[in-house]
DNA sequence: GTTTTTGCACTGACCAGTCAGTACAAATTC
DNA sequence: GAATTTGTACTGACTGGTCAGTGCAAAAAC
């Protein structure tokens, strides 16, 4: 049903059992939080003792690192793809931005749990991971905030762009507008959701009609 | 130093204590999330007994779900002012929307703790207070539906707008564009966050040049 | 004299992390 | 090829600590 936010490779038993504690882990702590998710349950709903657990994995919060690391590691390889694509096909990068967006809606729609996690962690202060996370918050941001930095250069996009403080808002439009998408209205498509932030990129809302 | 989100008037003794706690409670739920948040710190912090934590809210979690309830009514009723204030002055619905989108960085900016906690809690479900937030978040989301919605009607934006996923998209570029400004960017002014959105609303970055 | 707050001791549930022991397959010895 | 050792993965009962919530007498505020 859910996530496959896990290391591919290693093929051993042990690899199994991280994934499936990984899968576990991330939808409870999606759910509930953090502090409120219990290292039983994480085991119960793995299928595995609780002594598993810390077998492989040196405490809840180091579990809990390891996924945010590999979870943001796929979206950020998905997104440099998707301008990577657009890039070889010829497409400007008003097109690729739009693939990037198209790229974090397929992420968000196979990773819900995770992308809702990412969201509730990554403005905290004072946790333990909260230095990995801004890691790897800035590897995800650095991606968008390239294409756009390309597309001022090349005067493709408006000089007078904020590089960083945009990239955030396209960023926080395609994390919000996919949290509510499949929260509160699950039965749109992901085409319906892309065409609706498409326009909003292209400036068919609030622009001046061509 | 913090967030005073609470009921204005209530001269009483008892509404300063609860003032009290709920500025206590709100920036300690904001960095550690709601379990990891004792009622004793929180206590601390608001220079109280714990006891009168409780001979003033029934639980943790009632204490919790007020505040919730307040901030957003605050929220939403500095978006319906920007709104109105617009129409007053005889500006457009695209006017308005911008006016919306700065009265919410103004909120963001006085409240940047209450912000944090809100968007951590919203997508989160099997919690306690989930259908007060949901509640809560459809008043805020429906200013914005109303303003689209009377602007595709009055035929100052486009008819092919997805009402719904747009208005959730707006609301996610401001409060995502504008946590990180308060975490990552401080030194940036709301002015400069405020033209950033703008641009993007208007079309300016992805848009057909004029 | 009523309302609100304080200070503090207490309880009982809950939970992260530990540890002695089991299972079992592959290697090693005889 | 049977007997023994080794390494790896896993188990679940147990422990020490934490924390929401209670109870209450005395003080303070109004």
């Amino acid at each position: 049903m859910e996530s496959s936010i896990a290391t591919s490779h290693g093929s051993s038993r042990r690899e199994a059992t991280r994934q499936k504690l990984y899968e576990a882990a991330v939808t409870l702590i999606a759910e509930q939080g953090f502090s409120a998710t219990t290292v039983d349950e994480i085991a119960e709903r793995a299928g595995v003792a609780k002594g598993t657990v810390y077998y492989n994995f040196a405490s809840k919060s180091v579990l809990f690192e390891e996924l945010l690391r590999h979870g943001v590691g796929l979206l950020t390889a998905s997104l440099r793809e998707a301008a990577e694509e657009t890039a070889r096909r010829g497409g400007g990068k008003v097109d690729a931005l739009d693939a990037m967006i198209r790229a974090g809606l397929v992420f968000i729609d196979r990773y819900p749990a995770f992308t809702q996690l990412y969201v509730a962690e990554l403005w905290r202060t004072n946790r333990a991971w909260q230095s990995t996370l801004m890691v790897v918050r800035q590897e995800a941001v650095a991606v968008v905030e390239d294409v756009l930095r390309e597309g001022v250069r090349g005067g493709e996009l408006s000089e007078e762009i904020d590089v960083p403080l945009t990239a955030a808002a396209l960023v926080g439009m395609v994390l919000v507008a996919a949290l509510d998408w499949k929260s509160f209205q699950p039965e749109r498509s992901l085409d319906d959701v892309h065409a609706a932030l498409s326009r909003l990129l292209q400036g068919r809302v609030g622009g001046h009609r061509p």
